[in-house]
DNA sequence: ATCCCGAGGG
DNA sequence: CCCTCTGGAT
C-alpha cells in the first residue's frame, strides 16, 4: 500500500469519528497567537490559556511587548514549562519584529522562523492557521502517528516528515490533517503506552501488527 | 510515572 | 545527533 492510500484510508475515518478537541490554543490576532504558539511547547493549552490573558493585557500588541523586562514578564510565564527560554524568546522576538519587520508579523516560514523562539513548526502553525497556506507543522505527535501509521517512511526528522506529507496530501486538506493528527496522537496514539485497544485504525495499522505478530507467536 | 501542538546550542 | 531548558496535571 502506498503512502497516500493509507493516507486517504486514515482520513476517511477521521472523517467518520471527527475527533475533538477539549481545549484549543485562545487568540485574538496573529500577535496573539504566536505568543500562544511559543508557549505551548511542552505544556498544555489549558494551561497556556490561563496565562496568555495576563500577559495580552499588560502587552497588547508586538510593541508593548518589546518594552517589557524580563523580570516584568517572567512572572506572568513562571507557571509554564521552561519559563526563563520561553521569557528570552517572546522579548527577543518582540525586539526583532519592531526592529527588523516593522512591528508586523511576517507572513512566510523564511522570516517567521529568524525570531527568537520560533522554530520550523510553529511557522508552519502560524501561516497555515492564520494564512491558509499548505503548510504542515510537525510536532511530536504529527511525526509519531504518520510514522505509526505509515503516512511517512525513513522519515528521521521533522523536516523529512513534512516534506513526505505535503507531497501527497492535497494540500486543501492539510490543515485538517495536522489537527486530526495531533488530536489522535493526543488522545489515542500516546508516546510510551498508546491506546491501541481504542483505536479504530488498528486494522491498517503497521505499528500494531508489528507489536502483536510477535505476541500471537508466543503467546498460547 | 507519563504526558503536554519545541527550540537553541554544543 | 545529542543535550538542556523545566512546571503542572493526571
Amino acid at each position: 500500500m502506498t503512502r497516500k492510500e493509507r493516507y486517504q484510508q486514515v482520513l476517511a475515518y477521521f472523517q467518520e469519528h471527527n475527533p475533538t478537541a477539549e481545549t484549543e490554543l485562545i487568540y485574538d490576532s496573529p500577535y496573539q497567537l504566536l505568543v500562544a504558539v511559543v508557549l505551548s511547547a511542552q505544556c498544555t493549552d489549558k494551561r497556556v490559556n490561563m496565562t496568555t490573558p495576563a500577559i495580552f493585557a499588560k502587552y497588547p500588541d508586538v510593541q508593548t511587548l518589546a518594552t517589557a523586562t524580563f523580570d516584568e514578564l517572567f512572572p506572568l510565564i513562571r507557571s509554564i514549562s521552561y519559563p526563563n527560554n520561553k521569557t528570552k524568546h517572546l522579548i527577543g522576538m518582540a525586539h526583532m519584529l519592531v526592529n527588523d519587520f516593522g512591528g508586523e508579523i511576517p507572513m512566510t516560514v523564511e522570516e517567521l522562523v529568524k525570531l527568537p523562539g520560533v522554530g520550523r513548526k510553529t511557522a508552519n502553525v502560524i501561516t497555515s492557521v492564520i494564512d491558509e497556506q499548505p503548510n504542515m507543522a510537525v510536532d511530536t505527535h504529527v511525526f509519531r502517528v504518520a510514522a505509526r501509521l505509515g503516512l511517512t517512511r525513513n522519515a528521521t526528522t521533522p523536516l523529512a516528515a513534512e516534506k513526505q506529507l505535503v507531497q501527497y496530501i492535497p494540500k486543501e486538506q492539510i490543515h485538517i490533517a495536522h489537527h486530526w493528527l495531533i488530536l489522535h496522537g493526543r488522545y489515542i496514539c500516546l508516546a510510551r503506552s498508546p491506546k491501541c485497544g481504542e483505536c479504530g485504525l488498528r486494522a491498517i495499522c503497521p505499528y500494531y501488527k508489528k507489536k502483536i505478530k510477535p505476541l500471537e507467536k508466543s503467546g498460547s
